[in-house]
DNA sequence: TATTATATAGTGTATTACACAGTATTGTCA
DNA sequence: TGACAATACTGTGTAATACACTATATAATA
C-alpha cells in the first residue's frame, strides 16, 4: 500500500493551511464547488471530498454558517464566515506570518 | 473536555511543518534535546514528546539515521539526514516556497 | 429518447500523526 | 543523600485528511 514518501510530507505540508485557505475565501458566502475551482485556479488544490467535510466541521465549530439556496438551477449550499470567524481566521492569519517568518529563518541559513 | 478551538487550528498550521523544520537542522548530527532548544531558540517550539517519536519515524523512512554517543558523560542519541534525506529535504524547501508564496497571494487580498 | 457527462453535495472508513501523560536512566549540585 | 536537570522511550487517545463510494439534478450528446 505504501504511499509515496514526498506526496505524504507534502500532504501534511499542506494539512494546516487548508483552514486557512478556505476561512480567507469565505468573507463573501460561496459554494463548495465553486470554492473548489477558485482555489485551483490560485495554485492551491484541495479534493472535493476533504473539502465538503471541513466546511462542514467549520460549519459546526461556529467559525462558518451555511445556506441552501433552491433558486437557482441546481441547488447549491452557499457557506460564509460567522463574526467569530472573522475573529479566529484574523487570528490566525497573525500567526501565520509569525510562523511563515520563523521558517524562513530556519531554511534561510541552509549553507549553516 | 474540549481544548480550546484556536489552539487546534494553531496545532494543525504548526503540525506539517515539523518535519521541515527537524529535517533543516540536521545536516550536522545533533541529538534530540539539543534539538527542542536549538528550535526553541529560534520560535519554533515541539514538545519532547512529539519530536521524540518524529525523529524515530523519519529514521525509520530512510531520511535520517542515529548513532548513540556513549563516549560522552550521558550517552546521547545523534540523528542526521541521509543523502536520501537530503533530496527530499531540498524537494521539501521548494514545495514550502512555493506553498507559502500561494498562501501570501490568498491572504494578501484580504480588503476583497 | 436514451445515454452520458458535469455540477453539486454527502457519508463512512482507514490511516496517520500529533499531543499528552507516564516511565526510566544518568549525571550534577546543594 | 536528595532533588533536579538532561536525555530518551512507550502507549493511548484524538483529530483530521484522504479515499472510495453514493446520490441527485441538469446539460449535452448520440
Amino acid at each position: 500500500m505504501e504511499k509515496d514518501l514526498l506526496e505524504g510530507l507534502l500532504s501534511e505540508l499542506r494539512r494546516g493551511t487548508l483552514v486557512l485557505c478556505v476561512l480567507s475565501q469565505l468573507r463573501e458566502a460561496r459554494y463548495g464547488y465553486s470554492l473548489i475551482q477558485s482555489l485551483e485556479g490560485k495554485g492551491v488544490s484541495i479534493d472535493a471530498n476533504t473539502l465538503y467535510p471541513l466546511l462542514r466541521r467549520l460549519e459546526q465549530q461556529g467559525l462558518l454558517c451555511s445556506e441552501w439556496n433552491t433558486e437557482e438551477a441546481k441547488p447549491r449550499k452557499y457557506y460564509k464566515r460567522t463574526v467569530y470567524g472573522d475573529n479566529i481566521f484574523a487570528e490566525l492569519v497573525k500567526q501565520w506570518n509569525c510562523l511563515s517568518a520563523s521558517m524562513s529563518e530556519l531554511l534561510g541559513g541552509m549553507e549553516n
